[in-house]
DNA sequence: TTTATCTGTTTACAAGTGTAGACCCTTTGC
DNA sequence: GCAAAGGGTCTACACTTGTAAACAGATAAA
């Protein structure tokens, strides 16, 4: 034997009780990315293919993190479909199971999700504020406005009440 | 008496063993705001004061929540700091305690924190595609674009490996 | 005044998250 | 061959989040 995963067969279909935001990109319909779990993603999304004592390594090197809890990190995102460990040699080579930009997409648009629909561009305003562009990417984006400018409306109301319930008295827009 | 907070002295202390990223706008240094409680905290800035009887009408028209549930929220929202209740007349009358627009600000920047830096431009991208932004927004965004790419760099390095570790391997940028 | 109702406070409980020790098997050094 | 080291899996545990019932005090209705 040479490359059969030996250890570990992953994908448990445990029934969950609160119904998060499903997935959007075609990859894992489970739960998302915490906190802790973004670190070690990006290892290994920036390392490709990577063995779980380098990546214990390299965690270690931002976070006070005990081999242990790295592991066990691993394993989670394992199960909830982000990462995929291949066993060679006895040792688990892990792999991301969803591009990077799809989960950093699909992160955004869910904390989106509940945002003011009125505000929503101000919070993209204070992104592009406070978050270093490169010029590339400021180019894309000014054609993106250019033409989104097009079709955009004038004002969007505010939509934190549900319909018709806010009677004149929204404090925003006096819907 | 008229108007002295009878009820609630809400302000627990306890310490917490989890350290999450401690709130950047001036206000309360306490957890965040979790999905759930976004929908509460909404129908407050929304509304301005508004007791809690009516939060519990306007909630439910758009979630499946029981009235308890509903209060359990408001209280947690309270005891982190991020809604203020007033008792007047036996009522709890909530006010917002911290301002809409820092506390999405706050949520959008804490997101982006744990993005690769060489990629939030992209993620920025993708928002202003996906979200709806209104006309004028978008000229406010182009002007701040003119201005940052006076600035901006060329290119932004992955930081997702911590320094000097990435020795060439980097998939992305292979740095 | 007696009771039903409103509203706030306590308690509850399962699942998720941060963090990590304990345990177990295999490979390797002596 | 036996002990140490390496690496995977189990178990643990406190705290958070989603959800809600139970309880208590005050007030309004009968």
């Amino acid at each position: 034997m040479t490359a059969e995963p030996t250890i570990a067969e992953s994908a448990t279909t445990k029934p969950h009780t609160h119904d998060r935001a499903p997935n959007a990109s075609g990859a894992p319909t489970s739960d998302a990315i915490t906190p802790s779990e973004w670190e070690l993603m990006r290892i290994v999304w920036t390392s490709g293919e990577i063995p779980t004592r380098d990546i214990i390594a390299l965690a270690q090197r931002k976070r006070n993190w005990s081999e242990s809890t790295i592991k066990t990190l691993l394993t989670r995102l394992t199960k909830k479909g982000f990462l995929t460990a291949t066993a060679r040699s006895r040792k688990l080579f892990y792999t991301a199971a969803v591009p990077e930009i799809s989960a950093m997409d699909d992160a955004a648009n869910e904390l989106f999700d509940h945002l003011c629909s009125m505000k929503k561009g101000s919070a993209i305003i204070n992104l592009v504020q406070h978050q270093t562009m490169k010029k590339s990417d400021i180019y894309l984006l000014q054609e993106l406005l250019a033409q989104k400018l097009a079709t955009a409306p004038d004002t969007i109301a505010c939509d934190c009440l549900p319909d018709g319930m806010s009677g004149g008295n929204c404090a925003n827009c006096g819907c």
